[in-house]
RNA sequence: GCUCCGGUAGUAUAGUCCGGCCAAGUAUACUGGCCUCUCGAGCCAGGGACCCGGGUUCAAAUCCCGGCCGGAGCACCA
């Protein structure tokens, strides 16, 4: 078995793609077989040199390992070679209506002229599509059904002319080959058992099968499945593109898109990434999971290794009286060996204003790791007075940090889209105090702020939110 | 509009091809309880679904027909 992923190099990778890629990888590992990562850059146009690289890196980080990478645009004079067969069959002819009559002939299910010509025709103005022509003069089309109710076979562009530099070929070709062409061709020379992609492509099949046949190429087995969205993100490249430019977002890898970059820095393991969507499967149904699904799984994974830190929003300062040690110890996990930070005691604390909020006058409460304190004054600095340290269950825990803490930002990212409305507020940010033994950390590890949840550090003063 | 493809709990899925073991399994979410130095994890319990209508059959989530709802395609993009 051999499967191929084959995006365009036109834009970062986005969970969708990493299903196609995953669903591809995992196939062919399951009957031994190839996987091949072929970059589907036939459009100029649109190809971006910076993505191939970005492409695979991503790739490489979701653990997804293709045995070839190939790139369609090494192939092109393979492709010529096809034309012209097809061209010598009377299967294909060049078209130079103007692009307008071909749309309304195509809708009213009308054949042109040109249609009609001799192969020597076809052949000279097939040559001529190199040199003389320009865009927009001149394309050549298969010859399908023009009255076909599957609009797809309406004679389709396979050839175009496009003056535009490739990032990888640069001037050498003008005449590109459509995906329609290219696809089936590529697909069948590399020996792809079974070709994968998304349902939108299905009208496309017959297409796909009449090109190979009219070749005498082997036919793969196409399957389609359904396009993954996830409830309240914008997976669309051309929509991302908009809310960067209207400065909505910031970038491909603001941490509320789904693309794989914004994952990574929220703290999302390849792992839960890709179980996520084996759980998911490969059926054609239309279905929009909810991100708590993803979560969990990640959850789970990151759980055992997150150092638990103390974080306090809204910090408000408390006075502690009595404490009888100058330091403590505080470990790192609850029950996994991570650690511990050694914590020290200063004269003020610091506490969630919200927390502080809660207590009366005289409640008894606990500071997570230090222990047990009364409130004894509320108003203008509020004190606490040091009680013990024996656990109570019964005692409200909260956590708290010194005067030694450092000013810090969790950027909480929010569903980009509510109620069908694009939310322009969906980055919140929440500012704080954290303990200093944040220093100790590398940027890029996972964290659960106790009480907050699980966040990535992303620099020393700041950590971006994944989830509960 | 035309064509194609879908429809199982709030969400995501298993089961549909090859009808019976499905008075429908699992995960997640929710609710309650236990446990816990976190609002995290863990453990236990609970409610919750086969789009509708016909037909075939001893038997239908599964097969057939009709309807309804949802999505996609109709480019010199992929």
């Amino acid at each position: 078995m051999i499967t191929r992923f084959p995006p365009e190099p036109s834009g970062y990778l986005h969970i969708g793609h990493a299903k196609a890629a995953i669903i591809d990888e995992e196939y062919a590992k399951m009957y031994n077989g190839k996987f091949i990562l072929r970059f589907d850059d036939t459009n100029p146009e649109k190809a971006k040199l910076e993505f191939y690289e970005a492409i695979k890196e991503d790739l490489n980080w979701l653990g997804v390992k293709p045995q070839i990478i190939e790139n369609t645009s090494d192939d092109i004079e393979k492709l010529y070679d096809y034309a012209r067969k097809l061209i010598e069959k009377g299967l294909a002819y060049v078209c130079i209506c103007k692009p307008e009559t071909i749309k309304s002939n195509r809708i009213k299910g009308i054949e042109c002229n040109c249609r009609a010509s001799k192969v020597e025709d076809n052949l000279e103005k097939w040559e001529k599509m190199f040199k003389v022509f320009s865009k927009n003069e001149a394309i050549l089309r298969f010859k399908g059904d023009m009255k076909s109710l599957n609009t797809a076979m309406r004679d389709p562009t396979l050839f175009r002319i496009l003056d535009i530099p490739h990032p990888l070929k640069g001037y050498k070709y003008r005449v590109w080959p459509t995906y329609d062409f290219a696809t089936p061709i590529k697909d069948s020379l590399d020996g792809v058992t079974h070709a994968l992609r998304t349902k939108e492509y299905e009208l496309r099949d017959e297409l796909y099968f009449s090109i190979l046949r009219a070749l005498g190429l082997r036919e793969p087995i196409l399957l389609e499945f359904s396009r993954l969205e996830m409830k309240g993100s914008i997976l669309s490249k051309r929509k991302i593109r908009e809310l960067i430019q209207q400065g909505i977002i910031e970038s491909w890898d603001d941490p509320r898109l789904a693309t794989l970059r914004a994952l990574r820095r929220r703290g999302y393991f390849p792992e839960a990434i890709r179980e996520f969507i084996l759980s998911i499967g490969v059926s054609k149904v239309e279905s929009e999971p909810t991100w708590d699904l993803i979560n969990s799984i990640n959850r789970r994974i990151i759980d055992a290794k997150a150092k638990r830190l103390f974080f306090v929003s809204n910090p408000i300062k408390v006075k502690l009286e009595s404490f009888p040690k100058e330091r403590i110890s505080v470990n790192y996990h609850p029950d996994r060996d991570l650690g511990k930070r050694e914590i020290k005691i200063t004269q003020n604390l610091f506490f969630e204003i919200e927390d502080l909020e809660k207590f009366n006058l005289d409640d008894k409460f606990r500071l997570m790791g230090l222990g047990n304190v009364r409130l004894i004054q509320k108003e203008d600095l509020p004190i606490v007075k040091f009680e013990g340290f024996e656990l109570d269950h019964r005692l409200k825990k909260i956590h708290w940090v010194n005067e030694d803490s450092l000013p810090f930002e969790v950027f909480v990212p929010l569903n980009l889209v509510q109620d069908g409305e694009i939310n322009r507020d969906s980055l919140k940010v929440i500012r704080g105090k954290v303990e200093d033994s944040i220093k100790k950390l590398n940027v890029g590890e996972i964290v659960q702020f106790v009480r907050f949840g699980f966040c990535r550090i992303e620099a020393n003063n700041k950590a971006i939110f994944a989830h509960k």
